[in-house]
DNA sequence: CGTTAGTTTAAACACTTGTTTAAACTGTGT
DNA sequence: ACACAGTTTAAACAAGTGTTTAAACTAACG
C-alpha cells in the first residue's frame, strides 16, 4: 500500500474517532507507519488532508446518490417520503465495501465537519457536490408539494441535524443500547431506525 | 464584576461560538481582561472551567424543567407530544433574561458537548441531572404509551440531535432564511418550526 | 555505470497549549 | 501599625502543535 493512502487510512479513522482538531499529525503518520513530513509531502497542509479524506468518500458516494434520487425525480408516480430517504441507505451501506466501516466512518465525519472547523468544511462539501442536494431537494418536494421552500429548508437542516448528530456518536448510542436492551444492533440497524423518524418529521403537518 | 464571573461570560461566549478544544484559555482571559493565570485559581483546569459554565445554565434551567414536565406526568389527561415539546420552550427563552444570548448560548454548548470531550461532558450531564431527562421520558411516555423503551432511547436521541445540531448553527441558518426568503426569523421563531418536526419524528409508526 | 526525479527520513523550526511558581498587591481585623 | 488571608500578576515551564529543511535513499532511464 502507498504512502499516501496509508496516512488516508489512519487519518479517516482517527478524525472520525476524535475530530479534525483533536487529531495531530504525530498521531495520524504513527499510527500510518510512515514518517511524520509525509503529510506535507503529498497532501501539502493539515486543511488538505481533511478535503482529502473527505472527498475520497464524496466522490465514491455522490454519483450514486445523485442516481439514486435521479430515478424518484422522473419516476411518473408520486414517491412517498420513506422512499425519498431510503434511496440513501444502500449508497451508504456500500462504503462497507469501499472501505473497512466506512459507512460510519463517513457519517461521523460528515457529523464533526459541522461541528469541528468552523464550518470550512460544510463550504467545501456544498460547493463541490451541489447536485446530490439539488435531486435531494426534487425528490422531497414530489414526494411532498405542499410544502413550502421556507418549511422545506428547515426541515431538510433538521434531518441533517437528526442523521450527522446521531451517527457521530453512533458508537457511544449502540453500546448503551446493546447495554440496556440486550439488543446488538449495527449501523444498519440504527439507519432502519431514523427513517421512518425522519420521515415523520418532514411530513409533520404545517 | 468578580474576576470569575468574567471569566464565565467569556468562555461561555468563546466555547459556544469555537467548541471547547478550539478554544485557548488565553483567548478567554483575554477576552474577560483577567490574567492567564486566574483560571486555574479559580477552577482549577480548563475542564472544570467547561464544567462549571455548564452547570451555570443547567442549574438555572433544570429546577423548571423538572416543574414543567412534572406538571405534564401528574396531569390526569392524556398529553399530546405537542404539549411535552412545548414544555421547554417558556424555560428554554427564559434564559434569555438570565444571560445575553442565553438561549442560544446554551444549545450551541449543549451541542458542543457532545461533538467536542469524548463524551466526558455528556457523562457529566446525565449523571448530575438525571430527573431532567427521567421526568421527559415519562412524560413521552404517557404521550405515547405504545412506544417501547428501546424505541423511545433511540427516538429521544433523534430529537436530541436535530435540536443541538440546528442551535449549534442557528446564526447560519438564520442568516440563510433572511435572504433566501425574506423572512426575518429569529430563535424563537426557529424553535416554533422545530418543535411539529420533532413531534411527528417521535409519534411516527412503529 | 551515472544521472536524475521521486520519495523518505531525522532534525529542527517557530509557535501555541495548559499549568505552575513565587513575588506583588489588596483589603480586613487585631 | 502590623499581620494575614485572598487575590492578582509576570514569568517561566514542559509538552505538544503544524510546518520546513536538507540530507539520504530508491528506482528507472539513457
Amino acid at each position: 500500500m502507498s504512502t499516501k493512502n496509508k496516512i488516508l487510512d489512519a487519518a479517516e479513522k482517527l478524525f472520525a474517532d476524535k475530530g479534525f482538531n483533536g487529531t495531530s499529525l504525530r498521531e495520524i503518520t504513527s499510527l500510518a507507519e510512515v514518517n511524520l513530513a509525509a503529510v506535507n509531502y503529498h497532501f501539502g497542509s493539515k486543511k488538505e488532508l481533511i478535503k482529502a479524506v473527505m472527498s475520497r468518500y464524496m466522490d465514491e458516494l455522490s454519483p450514486k446518490l445523485e442516481a439514486a434520487l435521479g430515478v424518484i425525480c422522473q419516476s411518473s408516480d408520486q414517491p412517498s417520503l420513506i422512499e425519498v430517504f431510503s434511496a440513501f441507505v444502500e449508497p451508504l451501506l456500500a462504503l462497507n465495501n469501499f472501505q473497512e466501516h466506512g459507512t460510519t466512518n463517513f457519517l461521523q465525519l460528515l457529523g464533526r465537519g459541522y461541528t469541528d472547523s468552523q464550518g470550512f468544511l460544510r463550504w467545501f462539501l456544498t460547493t463541490s457536490y451541489p447536485n446530490v442536494i439539488d435531486n435531494f431537494v426534487e425528490a422531497v418536494h414530489k414526494a411532498y408539494p405542499a410544502l413550502s421552500a421556507e418549511d422545506m429548508f428547515w426541515r431538510l437542516h433538521f434531518t441533517m441535524g437528526t442523521i450527522v448528530f446521531t451517527m457521530s456518536s453512533s458508537d457511544a448510542l449502540m453500546d448503551i443500547a446493546r447495554n440496556d436492551f440486550n439488543n446488538n444492533v449495527d449501523i444498519a440497524g440504527v439507519i432502519k431506525q431514523v427513517i421512518p423518524y425522519v420521515a415523520a418529521g418532514v411530513a409533520a403537518p404545517i
